[in-house]
RNA sequence: GGGUCUGUAGCUCAGCGGUAGAGCAGGAGCCUUUUAAGCUCUUGGUCGUGGGUUCGAUCCCCACCGGACCCA
């Protein structure tokens, strides 16, 4: 494989200097740090002091850190070290090294590791620095950073090589910071709400709890098929029946369906089912911990989202699908029961085979295509057709409508809840409905999971149960438009190697 | 799957029919509070890949390989 010239040269005088540091310090890649603080710590315990306060401090600090930065004054040098997302300046004067530090120090490059012991100041802008008397080199960097002033434009470059994008961009770095510091304080809530964390199956032997197509994959030792799963639903639905009264469960669904910039085949859902529960109580669960994690992510309940302002601290919209068609749909009310109306109108705007689709699902599309992408501020959707949620019970009386709702933010589907259907014969019947639905083609439609029935038929008591979408509630509560920006490592395509002669079909 | 845009030095970007430019990074110097440090000099490119059109292609056309966004 040839790389270019260039890069050759870039890379080839760095392992000059890191042969000439072997030669100083015998050592090229040590093991042992002396550090007092993180940089994290760093700024946390002085950042605040002032000048006289920092001069006060005798003891020697040692930090350690990626040398980001690097102005050369001659017989001074500043460089700021990174690390943690953080970054700390470090001034070093000729006459406070010994020689062989001073000629160490003229052998790092940006990219390389360091730890440095000194004293505090602050320089004449007021920046608080570690005026340094020792310099130990620790790791180097063989290839260059990105640009200090530009960063990592290239989106395909920041996905693929992310720990680029972390250290060359802060807020990038932040954002995953908060996404984690999200999934703690999810924790915490649930909780203390008395629920407990479980782990369930992700590798099933028939895939079920949601319609969805499966990944594919293979078991040596049984000789079966495995599928990663699509959701954990049933069974975390089979603890409910096992006798825990509250479990959740937050981890990864996949789904092999395209990208987008709401869609990675691999997402983090929070699922949760509650004994005794339901469709109310999982809309109470739903509002008070998104705005709970609102206020701890952010620190308040109006957060922006492109060119509007989120509100998460008055109540949610409540809506029936049908109302929405009509309120925020802008269909007529007198038409959205109207089987050739909703017909005419679904062909119109571009859902194929309309053909013998009962009116609940002619609403459920138009539903889908006019109304989703309008429910900017938190709204509720309750009401479904049955046909698109065989794992739900019905509303109390209806034939046709199941006491579901899907909670919509920003335009997105952000979590979907039932009142768990919990009669085994009438889930049986849906199984089947589905099943038929997919020998006729549909792959995504659901297949039987007999075992799930039978754990069903030991009884199961009533429960409301939900899903979140955890790297939607991220992009919304940290502004991305894109799920990539808050996946560390999204889906890539991956690379073809580049001497590769044997691409004959 | 369809549409629009995109791929030029390690990075950020110009150039758009006459065999390539800048800034940063790198190299050689000067500089003891700089912070996109500064100043002088300087290395670096099969212009994503493969075809075609042309006297001549980074530029025009086609296909392919990646990527972004919109739609399905």
């Amino acid at each position: 494989m040839d790389t270019p010239h260039s890069y050759n040269q870039l890379r080839q005088v760095r392992e000059e200097k890191l042969k000439k540091i072997q030669a100083i310090t015998g050592e090229a890649y040590p093991s042992k740090v002396h550090k007092t603080h993180s940089l994290v710590e760093f700024v946390r315990e002085f950042q605040s002091l002032d000048e006289l306060t920092l001069q006060g401090i005798v003891k020697t600090i040692f930090i350690m850190g990626r040398v980001v930065s690097l102005r050369n004054q001659g017989k001074t040098i500043f460089l700021h070290l990174f690390e943690g997302g953080v970054k700390v300046q470090v001034y070093l004067r000729k006459d406070a090294l010994t020689d062989k530090q001073w000629e160490l120090m003229h052998l790092i490059d940006l990219g390389d590791f360091i730890s440095v012991g000194g004293t505090l100041m602050r320089t004449k802008t007021g920046e608080l620095t570690l005026r340094s008397s020792t310099i130990s080199f620790l790791a180097k960097a063989l290839l260059p950073l990105p640009e200090k002033w530009h960063g990592l434009q290239d989106i395909e470059i920041r996905y693929r090589q992310r720990y680029l994008d972390l250290i060359s961009d802060e807020e990038v770095f932040k954002i995953f910071e908060q996404r984690s510091h999200l999934i703690a304080a999810l924790r915490t809530y649930m909780n203390q709400l008395g629920y407990l964390e479980v782990e369930t199956p992700m590798m099933h032997a028939i895939p079920g709890g949601a319609t969805a197509r499966p990944f594919i994959s293979h078991h040596n030792a049984l000789d079966i098929p495995l599928y990663l799963r699509i959701a954990p639903e049933l069974f975390l639905k089979r603890l409910i029946i096992g006798g825990f009264t509250k479990v959740y469960e937050i981890n990864r669904n996949f789904r092999n369906e395209g990208l987008s910039t709401r869609h990675n085949p691999e997402f983090t859902m929070m699922e949760s089912y509650a004994a005794g529960e339901d469709l109310r109580d999982m809309m109470n669960l739903l509002e008070g911990l998104i705005r709970f994690l609102a206020q701890q992510v952010r620190g308040k309940l109006h957060l922006p989202w492109g060119e509007t302002l989120i509100d998460y601290q008055s109540p949610f919209r409540r809506l029936t699908l049908r109302e929405a068609l009509v309120s925020v749909g802008e269909l007529p009310s007198d038409k959205i029961d109207s089987h050739d109306f909703m017909k005419t109108l679904c062909t119109s705007i571009g859902v194929l085979e309309t053909g013998k689709k009962s009116i609940g699902l002619l609403q459920f599309y138009a539903f889908e295509h006019l109304v989703e992408s309008r429910l900017i501020q938190p709204t509720f959707i309750t009401d479904y057709p049955v046909e698109v949620s065989p794992l739900t019970k019905l509303v109390s009386g209806s034939t046709s409508t199941v006491d579901r709702f899907e909670l919509f933010i920003g335009g997105m589907e952000l979590a979907n809840a039932y009142s768990e259907l919990n009669d085994p014969v009438d889930q049986m019947k849906r199984l089947e409905i589905q099943a038929k639905d997919r020998e006729s083609g549909n792959e995504e439609a659901m297949q039987i999971d007999q075992e799930f029935v039978t754990a069903m038929e030991h009884g199961m008591p009533p429960a409301g149960g939900q899903g979140l979408g955890v790297d939607r509630l991220v992009m919304l509560l940290t502004n991305q438009a894109s799920i990539r920006d808050v996946i560390l490592f999204p889906l890539m395509r991956p690379l073809k190697p580049k001497d590769d002669f044997l691409e004959n079909d």
